[in-house]
DNA sequence: TTGACAGGATTACATCTGTCATCCATAGAT
DNA sequence: ATCTATGGATGACAGATGTAATCCTGTCAA
């Protein structure tokens, strides 16, 4: 078997604050061109366009967009999903403040926020799920 | 009524990952020397007493840390607890990554993660106790 | 008394991050 | 044919971060 699932092979590089809020707009848009990503920017960030370029630049250096040539611009794309990123930033915040432990960072969060009750419901079907796909593992 | 409360008056200065990293030996170990806790890093991070001097520096000057001058040496102290800390890392990082959204992060995580049964129980009393503050709200 | 060692103060220095500006070339507008 | 605006390439620059080294000075051992 070749070309194979491409899950995992490679990890999603790390994605700082400023890269982040521009990763958002591809994930958003898909593929897009400089000029779509600063208009979409546009008034929440007030970045200049070049400033805009630079993340975009930074992000395919680190492997996070890839480019494709489109007439004279180029059209760059997110090369990992944002839940891939999202997982990972996730393993990564847990392993610094909460040595890698779940329960430990939901107690803090479920004690000094007041969750809403739909949120509750929410959350206790997902452990629900979880639980079930233990019992039935494949 | 004054010498009020103390809590929330000031909120913890952001705290990189190698400064985490000398907190965490505060939060163990109470009020330490430099030594102290160069000796209690040790191998764990290889750092240099300096190296360990300057972080201890900047946490004082950020506030995370207080002085004391006990003879020759200073004693530091930390300012903040750990589980505030925590949890102004994880609205952070929430904020930052998942728009704010606990249940989304946590979604990623259950589906991701083989979460062991005990932990789902404990979860799941967390959430009953939520449940149950916000049923008798004072 | 003298010399080694450790702590505090100061300085260093390469990277990383956030924000742009300048330069060059080209697609359109006139 | 020329002028203008924009994208890509490159450079810039200050502040944050990781990781120390140096310098000065006082303590403790020999």
């Amino acid at each position: 078997m070749k070309a194979r699932n491409s899950r995992k092979l490679v990890a999603p590089p790390s994605i700082t604050d400023a890269e982040w809020k521009v990763m958002i707009v591809f994930w958003e848009r898909g593929p897009s061109t400089l000029r779509e990503v600063v208009e979409t920017l546009g008034e929440g960030t007030g970045w200049k366009p070049r400033t805009v370029q630079t993340l975009m630049r930074r992000l395919v250096t680190k492997g996070a967009l890839s480019v494709e040539e489109l007439g004279r611009e180029f059209r760059y794309a997110p090369v990992f999903s944002q839940s891939d990123c999202q997982l990972d930033e996730s393993r990564s915040f847990l392993g610094r403040v909460f040595e890698g432990r779940l329960v430990p960072f939901f107690a803090g969060m479920v004690e000094s926020e007041e969750i809403p009750r739909d949120e509750i419901e929410a959350l206790r079907r997902l452990l629900d799920e979880a639980e079930k796909r233990r019992s039935e593992p494949k």
